[in-house]
DNA sequence: ACCTGAACACCGTTCAAGT
DNA sequence: ACCTGAACACCGTTCAAGT
């Protein structure tokens, strides 16, 4: 990902040409900056001072471009220390959370294109990979690892809905949502599933592998 | 909510006038048939013949009509025969999904109103009502509350757009498609949550009250 | 490889005015 | 109480053409 940049005939002028991990960064500046309803196709543009058609040279529509920024917002995530399979499975959740409150809106981005289909399976992936080797029915693994998710996704969604309401001045800062803040809340919900599979363990219960 | 009908003066034409349980009831009409993507305010009005100025008489913004829409699917439920606990919440969220199933996109209208706090706010009631008969820890009930909702919103919400990807036949009809249709995925995924509440558990095992 | 210019087919919302 | 007509400030996407 080396970017070899740009602007190299020496025409001087500000009409810089722009490569695609280009665009991602200037999306990824906008949503953090504005939101994601602020994140239109025209004002992408305009940001890198180009004409909105020109996007359609790096993406073939939006929610392409939207994957992108989801992976993004996803990298260069450093994998979890090594553990009992529920000490793992709570510390990829952990690491989830913190990639998607990285950005405003992180939540959504990545949730939505998750559920498309479009991208952001790492998290998925992870989660199954470390329940499959911990409980053998395929079908309870998905559902654990899908069930997390929604339960991540959802709450974090949440989370930064209810910051952006609250700096607009529209609501309260009160003790519940400072408690929820701390992320007290979000523990019980992962510990809750993860009780839940313990419940239905079927293999060791706190070696490695 | 004896709707008191309309077209009174004897003037004849199909001028009629509208109220706001009118302008709901073709709503859902609308994203029944087209689904949410397609219910503008625009669309709306002119499946009402009316000007989509015409609206904003009944509703001030957009979410507005979107959190009546969403009370309407969620309106005439039973309640959930008496029991245990579990089999009580397990029946309070089967009813839900059902009801998020009646409507095309039902789940994506309910989940948004929702999570903006615009209404829709019976099922999370319901929820805490329950759990607290059962649960002393007020921030468990609620954690709980929202770990469940947060599923199960997800959960329907892709099942919805599974079928309307594969309405759209962009998606294979395979085994596992067939299987989460069959809501097995959906029960096993609440019986994760409701298994992790049994292990903190403060109060009788099974009996009412 | 990356961009322009112009168009197409839409959005939500406001406002003064009408009956 | 319910609606019209017209405007404002936007959207995503396509396409022929330019360098």
């Amino acid at each position: 990902m080396t970017e070899q940049r740009t602007a190299r005939s020496g025409s001087s002028r500000g009409d810089v040409r722009h490569g695609r991990a280009d665009v991602v960064r200037h999306a990824l500046r906008v949503l953090d900056s504005y939101g994601l309803e602020s994140l239109t196709m025209r004002r992408l543009a305009a940001e890198l001072a180009v004409q909105p058609s020109a996007l359609y040279h790096h993406f073939p529509h939006k929610q392409a471009l939207l994957a992108a920024v989801a992976e993004a917002i996803l990298a260069d995530r450093e994998p979890p220390a090594s553990g009992g399979w529920d000490d793992e499975v709570r510390a990829i959740c952990a690491d989830l959370r913190a990639a998607l409150l990285t950005y405003r809106d992180g939540a959504e981005v990545v949730a939505t294109t998750w559920s498309f289909g479009l991208g952001a399976r790492g998290p998925y992936d992870a989660l199954v990979a470390r329940l499959a080797r911990s409980h053998r029915d395929a079908a309870l693994v998905d559902a654990a690892a899908r069930t997390l998710l929604h339960f991540v996704f959802g709450h974090v969604v949440a989370e930064q809905t209810h910051v952006q309401a609250a700096a607009a001045g529209a609501v309260d800062t009160d003790a519940e949502t400072l408690l929820r803040g701390t992320g007290a809340a979000y523990d019980l919900g992962v510990t809750l599933i993860i009780d839940g599979l313990h419940a239905r363990a079927d293999s060791g219960s706190a070696i490695r592998r």
